[in-house]
Order: C-alpha cells, then structure tokens, then sequence
DNA sequence: AATAAAGTTGCACTAAAGTACAACATTATT
DNA sequence: AATAATGTTGTACTTTAGTGCAACTTTATT
C-alpha cells in the first residue's frame, strides 16, 4: 500500500457524501454546520496524506484512538482535538458561535 | 437586580479585553481563533440578556456548572456545548478545521 | 494467492467531565 | 445599610474520554 495510492479527498467525498449537489455533501462543504468530528478530522488527515498511525505519533497517541474519534465511537475533548488540528494536522481549530 | 442595567456586549469587552485595537480585543473579535470556550458562552449569554441561572434551567443543568464552564474551572464537552448554544442560547456553533 | 499496510474493535485501567447541592462572595437595588 | 439577585467555590459521586495493548478485518501491493 503506497501513499501514493490513497484517494483524493474529492474522490472520498464523492464515495461517503455524494457529488456536490447531493444533500449530504452541501452539508459537509457548506462549513459543516451539523458537524460530525470524525469526519472533519478524516478529511483533513486525508488532504494532509497521512495515515492514522503517522498522526497518532505525532500527537502522542495511537492509531485505535484516531480511528475511534473519526468513526465517532468516543467524543473527543475540545483540548484533544485542538492538540490533533495544530500538532497533528499543523492546521487550525475554529470555533464559533452565532446567536439567531 | 434589572436586566436593564445589565452592561452591554460592547462595554463589557472594552472592561474585559479592552478597547478595540488592543491586543487581546483583537483577538476575541477575530473568529476566536485562540478561543476561550468561557469567553465565548459568557459573551453569548450576556448578549441574550441572560443570567447563568436562567441559562441552566433551559439546558437542564445548575448554574454552578455555567459558571465553571465560563470561568475554564471545568472544559466543557463539545455535546454539552452544542446543547448550551443551541437548546440554551437558540444560536449555532460552528467548528472549522482549516489546513495550513 | 500471499504478504504487508492500514484501519477497526475489545477490554481493562485512570483521569477528568458532568451532576447535585450547599455555602459563600459579589454586585445591584431600595 | 439592609436585602435580594447573581455569580463563585467546594465536596462527593457517576459517567465517559483518554491510554495501552492485542487481536482481528479490510484494503492495497507484488
């Protein structure tokens, strides 16, 4: 299995969500307003081209753990998964609440 | 104790994090990027002209719990969070993971 | 088809969030 | 200054995330 070989993150959102246009897939890309974190966080390990034990290293973790958060079997602390976003992924956790 | 002399978003950010320019004041009005869950509820629930006690009783919990949560004495649990947003403060939370 | 890489599931343990209630402190109102 | 409203802190208990390791399944590579 070569890295080489894993999908590209648009190839995988048409297999899981759909092509753009489908219900499931607007949701996702219209900044994930009903967000499940374990796809957030798949997706962008999958943009990054790692592999879930190549992230659990890097945060200090195992690849069990990564796998369980993105297949939502634990829900994972806000601290934990800012720790994943910035060491893992060197990417950026926003967070934001909007009042109606 | 009247709602109406509850002080204002805007005042209690100038008292808080000071007046716009200033470092910390920036940082809270752009996107919360090193957000402060606590900052973030408690700026919410004042918006609302809420009380933590009035807050509380709509998400089904103790306003000594609210407290902690806007004090970081305790992290919230990002399900508990949703629930505080959205079923105590009718608004939205938006989480975003961006990539460098 | 055989082998290796990547991902999933289970179990036991430990650290911390969630819950509840009471006592105390602070701030507003009269 | 007295009183009421609002917010904070402490303690004890229950639930659940986080950790570690091993066994298993699935997917890729040759």
């Amino acid at each position: 299995m070569k890295k080489s070989n894993i999908v590209s993150l648009e190839e995988f959102k048409d297999i899981h969500y759909g092509k753009r246009g489908a219900k499931k897939r607007e949701e996702l890309e219209t900044g994930y307003e009903n967000f499940k974190i374990g796809a957030l966080i798949h997706d962008a390990r999958l943009e990054k081209g790692m592999t879930q034990e190549q992230l659990a290293e890097k945060v200090g973790t195992t690849k069990s753990y990564i796998s369980k958060i993105e297949n939502d079997v634990k829900e994972v602390r806000i601290s934990t998964l800012q720790k994943i976003v910035e060491t893992g992924l060197g990417g950026k956790l926003q967070l934001k609440i909007s009042l109606g």
